[in-house]
DNA sequence: CCATCTTTGTGCACGCGTTCACAAAGACAT
DNA sequence: ATGTCTTTGTGAACGCGTGCACAAAGATGG
């Protein structure tokens, strides 16, 4: 999950929750998949359990749209989709730049699930002159000189930064400058922008260092559990087969945990 | 979801809400990159600055954690290192396998954020046959045929899952049954994991039309502001003017962590 | 046309997270 | 010591998101 929305003052042009918004990428997903299998019409329950959300909250987030479902029947999987995909602004292209080709920039280039979602690749770009030219995805890289002129031919408004920490702040800046008004970012760090300006993050040692913590506190839940059955510590042997299923969208449940103290 | 643990009174000091733990990291970050500077202490002021976040929400976020301030001074930097690292279970070492190593992968494993948290990449997986033993980031690639003896033998509680959408449950249900209990997923797809495991989900793709959405938005929201003000449609000249920057992050040198890659 | 069955759409209550505002705590100067 | 000044720690109010539970709506069958 990233963090790091600008919020913006009021707008209630259209009143839909960010909650909402960030789960109909979701839906769009699964609905998709159905359509693939000529699936005409799907319940709230099915959907849901594709998409791996409560049943009532799927259907309070498409009621924010409008009513589009059949009562006793469902929802029609190919309107739907349409509706969706209209209402996240995916009928539409929308040209990105891609700042920073080292290997993250290279796989975001790569990546299946942009071109299908009505994102186009429309550039990348490195600083470094020695990639210029060099072809990535069928891309040739360009130099960041060449930045501002880019954006401005192609209409980009969304941009996403692949570059080191260090670079991160002025490859926004220059972008913001030039008109973009959206962008996604890799670099860990804390990006400020003007008003009106929206940034997501994404950050992989964030994530990593809140499931680290998740994992100390079922090590220590687990060992207190040992101690006070006096078992020994398990190998690796686990039974998860027997396990009953959930479907991983929310996170672990919260509980004391006796802490490990190192030294 | 996930509620496997209904008893348990849980003293409440150890409740730390997973809204605070999922900033720890951001704190962590700007802390660092304080004492690098030798900075020796701080108020909540300038760390929710550089932190970008509300000062009243980092001050109730660190009396989750105990009574690490002092009044009328501010925070010692490194001893809030050390609780923050201690309470993130960083200080303990954690090694991680990677399955799938494609472009994302690859670049997972150059991603230099990891080692300086305590993550170790122990094992890079892939199920090409024509990839085993080629070395990625320095460490050769395996055969998915050993995964779950890396796992045990490594004792790995920590998985990256970078393989396509299709692999991706089954891979999934591999590290669960070899014991691993905490999963980042890169896979566009919903997995289903038993209870006690802890999956959390990166997803290029929604991020991106997240973004495409508010986008779409500010341009509706322009657009309507012009036909009621009658003005022509804009060429690419922006108005990035002297807008005021929200999150003053007046950070210069953020010399963390070593980024994804030399851009 | 009426009865029954299925599934949607939503009012409502609850809990979590955020933010404000301020008293308490300590540093520092006199 | 005493007063002033800075900054923490937190009580309380508020708003948002979630999930329950159910009435309304429509399909379906007789």
């Amino acid at each position: 999950m990233a963090t790091g929305r600008t919020h913006r003052p009021a707008t209630r042009s259209r009143g839909i929750p960010e909650a909402t918004v960030a789960r109909l990428p979701l839906y769009l997903r699964a609905l998709t998949a159905l359509s693939e299998r000529s699936v005409p019409t799907v319940s709230s329950e099915e959907l849901a359990a594709a998409a791996g959300v409560n049943s009532a909250k799927l259907r309070k987030d498409f009621s924010y749209l409008g009513s589009y479902g059949t009562r006793g029947v469902g929802y029609d999987v190919e309107y739907l989709v349409y509706q969706i995909s209209r209402e996240l602004g995916l009928t539409q292209d929308w040209p990105v730049v891609i700042v920073g080709i080292g290997n993250l920039g290279a796989a975001l280039a790569n990546y299946g699930g942009f071109a299908s979602r009505g994102f186009r690749v429309a550039a990348l770009i490195d600083a470094d002159p020695s990639m210029a030219g060099k072809p990535v995805a069928g891309i040739p890289v360009q130099h960041s000189d060449e930045l501002e002129s880019i954006i401005r031919e192609n209409g980009v408004h969304i941009g996403v930064i692949a570059t080191p920490a260090g670079a991160a702040q002025e490859v926004c800046d220059r972008l913001v400058a030039a008109g973009v008004t959206s962008i996604l970012n890799f670099a860990p760090t804390v990006l400020s922008v003007p008003d009106g300006v929206d940034v997501r993050k994404v950050d992989l040692s964030i994530e990593l260092q809140i499931l680290a913590f998740h994992e100390q506190r079922k090590a220590g839940e687990e060992a207190a559990a040992r101690t006070a059955a006096g078992v020994p510590a398990p190998a690796a042997t686990n039974a998860t087969d027997g396990a009953e299923r959930t479907s991983a969208t929310d996170q672990g449940p919260d509980g004391d945990v006796p802490a490990v103290m190192p030294a």
